[in-house]
DNA sequence: TATGGACCCTGTAGCCACTACAGGGTCAAC
DNA sequence: GTTGACCCTGTAGTGGCTACAGGGTCCATA
């Protein structure tokens, strides 16, 4: 047989083959050979590139950013500050992500901290999030029917 | 006027006129009266629910959860148990998240303190991402014509 | 030779939480 | 009466897949 089929590369990298089909139609991945049954049939450079952008993948980067560094990759004489400016990037944008996310964990964990696990009237929780009542007794307006599909 | 328009109550809270429609369409928010020209007319009630909602967003609750939330915002005196569950499934979440965020943190930064600004070839984060050629050159195979749009 | 089951194919729709139009209507000020 | 800011509905798009439906192919076994 003239290839490997998807399953095949999907075991390889750990990728469903739902997912190889999606990088082939948003062309990342080129189309493999098929054969005589339609069966898609990938050779060396397919697999090579599929790992590539799982390894890419699993480090975060957007598709788009793996689109950029596949095509780098195959400038191989050319500087690679282009690289190294996508990778710092992303660096960047992990690092504002994790920033965003101690801060709410900070303001999550100190709201659930006051919870004293009494009745809703009276729970910390509920009152952080509900606009303060100047009255009191600020009913919360609940839809009567949902208006779901 | 009967109410607060829908930019009246989008500006109050911070949140677009186009995301407080779809909050209607999923049924979080109630349906407001409408005006002679069909405009929503809010109530105080619904600018409540609205803030509600938005600071749940804010910290991060998916809306299912919010959704939760909210109807138990209603049972004053029920038990705030179930909103602790909630609260604390939220938190662990986003804990999880931010260690997975580490995780790749560390992973990128030490790729990225490799890069020794040469060129393509030998630059370490292609490397890192590249299936190590075992005869030297194994080619990336791009796609000839990108199949998009 | 029949058949079962594991795999493969295409195409479409769904997920989350919005966002961005297109194509129109309303309202208040000038 | 005309401008411009707002509002309406409905649909489609975002990212990155995932999950079908409804079929075809291939190979081993009975």
């Amino acid at each position: 047989m003239p290839g490997r089929t998807i399953g095949d590369i999907a075991k390889r990298t750990g990728t469903r083959a739902e997912t190889i089909r999606y990088y082939e139609r948003i062309g990342l991945l080129p189309a493999p050979a098929r054969t005589g049954g339609n069966y898609r049939a990938y050779d060396e450079g397919h697999l090579g590139r599929l790992s590539f952008i799982r390894r890419a993948r699993d480090l975060g980067f957007p598709l788009d950013a793996v689109r950029e560094l596949l095509s780098l990759a195959d400038r191989r004489d050319r500087s690679c500050a282009a690289v190294d400016a996508i990778a710092r990037q992303h660096l960047a944008e992990v690092e504002r992500k994790i920033a965003d996310l101690g801060v709410l964990r900070d303001e999550l964990a100190g709201i659930i901290g006051q919870c004293r696990q009494g009745t809703i009237a009276d729970c910390r929780i509920i009152e952080a999030l509900a606009p303060h009542p100047p009255g009191g007794t600020t009913r919360l307006n609940r839809p009567d029917r949902c208006a779901e599909r």
